[in-house]
DNA sequence: TTGTATGCGTTATCAA
DNA sequence: TTGATAACGCATACAA
C-alpha cells in the first residue's frame, strides 16, 4: 500500500470523480457516515486512502462555520508546569480530529484578552484558557462564546463554562499545615511572578498560620521575576537575612524549593533538621533530589486531558452532573525535607 | 476608545460599507497597504478599530491558497529543551501577522511525516522540522514543499532548505576534551532515549576518547527511556556499580547530570575530585546547582527565534550568503563540578 | 487608485 | 440515500 506522495492539491471533486459519486456524498462520508450506504462508504474510503486525500481546512471551516481547531490560551511558554499540561491536551486531542492552537498570554490580561478575540474569530471547537483572572472583556468575550470553554489549572466559585483544576488555596493550607505538623514552629513564604493564582497561595499560607496563631513576622519573601532555581538561593538567602529565626520554608514552586535547596547547603543548614522545605508541583526532580524534597503534587497533565475530554463531552452531550466543575485536587507528598519527627 | 466587545462578526464587507468603500479596496490596505491612497488607509483603519473587524483566516486561506501559519514539529512537549525553542518561536512570530501550529512527534520519524503531510495541507507560510532525521517520504514531502522549510536544532550537510543549529557531534567533543582537559583520564558517557541526535553525540564522545588514545571500557551507559533527573541517578548507580574507575562523566543532557550529581552525593563520591560531571544545555539549574554544574551551553531561543527569522526572510528575498545554514555554535560553561585542577 | 466579478474547496439546503 | 446548487468571507484578475 504504497502511499501517494505527490498528491498535488487532490481535493474532495478528485476523491468523488474517481468513486464516480458527487462530492457532497463524500463530504457526507466524511462528517456524517451513517447517513451513507456501506457500500459508497467503503469505496469512497478506499479512494481517500489511493488519491491520499486530506481535507483542506480552511475550506472546510469556511463552509462549515466552525473549525476543527481547540484553543488553547496559557501563560507562559518556559514554565515548564504547562509542558505536562500541554502534554495531556495534546494527548487528549490526538487522534480525534481536532487540532490544538496554541497561544501565550505571557501573564498578561490583556494579551489574553486579545489572544481570545482572536481565537474566537475561527470558531474553533472549544477553547481552553488558563485560570479564572480574566479581563471584564475577556469574560465577557467567553460568556458570548458559542463553543465549549473550559477554564483549567484552578477551581473557583463561577465558571464561564467548564473548569477542571485545584484550589491552590487549599493546597497552600495544606502544605502549610504540613509544615507545622512535622514541628516547624517559623515557617516562610517563598514566592516569585507573584501573579493572581500565586497570590491565593500565599494567601493559604497566611491563614493557615494564622489559624495556628502564628505570626507570619518577616518571613514572607517575594518577587514579580519570573521565578528560577537561581531566584530561589536568592530569595533563601534574603529571607534567612532578614528571618534567621526560620526554620522552614514554603515555596511557591519547585525551582524556588531546589534553588532554596542549594542555597540552604551553601549556608550549612541542614534539611530538615535546620529548615524545611516544601516546592510546589511535585515535578520529577523533587523526589530525586537529595535530599529528597517535599512538594505538593499537582496533576497537570490530567488537568490538560481533562480538559479536552470536557470540550469532546460537552460537543455530544450536556452538562455534566458535578455543575461542570472538576476538582482534581492536590496531594502532600512528604519527603526528607521536611521528616523533622519520627 | 472602547472596543466593541459585541462584533458578532463583523466582516470585511461591514467595514467596506461604513467607510464607502468596496471590499476590495479593505482587503488591500490589509495586504498590499502601499497601493491604496493615505486617505483611505486611514479611514479604513479606523473603521476596523472602532467596528472591531478581525479577518476570517479560513476566508482568507482559501482564497489566497496560503494560510498565515508557521507550522513546527517538535519531538516532545515535555522535555524542556524544546520550550525555549517555543519561546524563541512565538516571540519570534509575535507582532507579525503570522500564527504558530505546533505538532509533536514524539519522537516518531512516521508521526513526524504525518505531521508534515498534515501540516502543508494548510499551505503554511513556513514550516520548522526538527533535525536531519526525517523519512524518505518526508524528505520528499519537505522538497516539494512550496513553501520556506528550516531544520532546527541541527546543522548538517543537505539541508532541505535552510537550516538554524549546531553540530551535536562537536559539542560532544568539546565536553569530552573539556574533561580531559581537566585532568580526568576515564570519562564515562550517560545516555538516554538515544535518538540519532543523541548518538551523534555519542559518536562524538567515543571519537575524542579515540583521539587521546583512551579505552572507553565499560563506561558507556544508556537507556532508551527518556531522560529524567531520576534516571540520571539510576545510570550513575549503574555505570559506578560496573566501571568503578570512572572519575568523570559526560551526560547526554542536564537532568540525566542532576540526578547522577545526587547520586554521587549519595554515594558521597567528592565532586569534582572523584567525579567530574558535564551535562549538556546548561538549562538554568545548572549555574545555581551545589556545586554548581559544568553543561555545554546551546541557543535554544536563538534557534527558535532565527528560525521564524529565517522564514521571513526567505518570504522577503533571496537565499542567504551563507548557503542558507546557520550554525549558532555552542559554548562550553564550565563549574565548579568538574574543576579539578586549579 | 478603486471597483467588479469570479473563484478558493468545502458544507448545507433542498430536491429527487 | 444521493445529487445539484448556493453559500462561506476574502483575495485577485481585470476593468475602469
Amino acid at each position: 500500500m504504497k502511499k501517494s506522495i505527490e498528491n498535488k492539491s487532490v481535493k474532495m471533486r478528485d476523491v468523488a470523480d474517481h468513486v464516480g459519486v458527487s462530492a457532497a456524498t463524500v463530504s457526507r462520508a466524511l462528517r456524517n457516515p451513517e447517513v451513507v450506504s456501506e457500500a459508497l462508504r467503503t469505496k469512497i474510503a478506499a479512494a481517500i486512502e489511493s488519491l491520499g486525500y486530506l481535507p483542506d481546512p480552511a475550506a472546510r471551516a469556511l463552509a462549515s462555520t466552525r473549525s476543527d481547531v481547540i484553543g488553547v490560551i496559557l501563560p507562559s511558554v518556559t514554565n515548564n508546569v504547562f509542558s505536562a499540561v500541554m502534554d495531556g491536551i495534546y494527548s487528549a486531542a490526538e487522534g480525534t480530529r481536532y487540532s490544538v492552537q496554541l497561544g501565550y498570554s505571557r501573564y498578561a490580561p490583556l494579551s489574553e484578552e486579545n489572544l481570545i478575540r482572536l481565537f474566537l474569530r475561527q470558531r474553533p471547537t472549544g477553547l481552553i484558557v488558563t485560570g479564572i483572572d480574566q479581563t471584564d472583556a475577556a469574560k465577557a468575550l467567553l460568556q458570548e462564546a458559542d463553543c465549549p470553554v473550559v477554564q483549567i489549572m484552578e477551581t473557583g466559585p463561577a465558571p464561564h463554562d467548564r473548569m477542571i483544576g485545584f484550589s491552590h488555596y487549599q493546597a497552600a493550607r495544606a502544605a502549610t499545615a504540613h509544615l507545622i505538623a512535622q514541628g516547624y514552629s517559623q515557617p516562610g513564604f517563598l514566592g516569585a511572578r507573584m501573579d493572581p493564582r500565586t497570590q491565593r497561595r500565599l494567601q493559604g499560607f497566611r491563614d493557615e498560620l494564622r489559624a495556628h496563631g502564628i505570626d507570619e513576622g518577616r518571613r514572607v519573601h517575594s518577587t514579580t521575576y519570573p521565578s528560577s532555581v537561581t531566584l530561589g538561593g536568592h530569595l533563601l538567602a534574603q529571607l534567612m537575612d532578614a528571618a534567621p529565626e526560620t526554620d522552614a520554608i514554603f515555596c511557591i514552586n519547585d525551582d524556588l524549593a531546589l534553588g532554596a535547596m542549594f542555597e540552604a547547603q551553601r549556608r550549612n543548614l541542614r534539611i530538615p533538621q535546620d529548615l524545611g522545605i516544601c516546592g510546589f508541583n511535585d515535578m520529577e526532580m523533587m523526589g530525586a533530589a537529595e535530599p529528597s524534597l517535599t512538594s505538593v503534587r499537582t496533576f497537570r497533565r490530567e488537568m490538560g486531558a481533562g480538559a479536552v475530554q470536557l470540550i469532546l463531552d460537552a460537543l455530544s452531550g450536556g452538562a455534566r452532573p458535578d455543575g461542570n466543575i472538576v476538582d482534581l485536587g492536590f496531594e502532600i507528598m512528604p519527603r526528607h525535607s521536611t521528616r523533622r519527627n519520627s
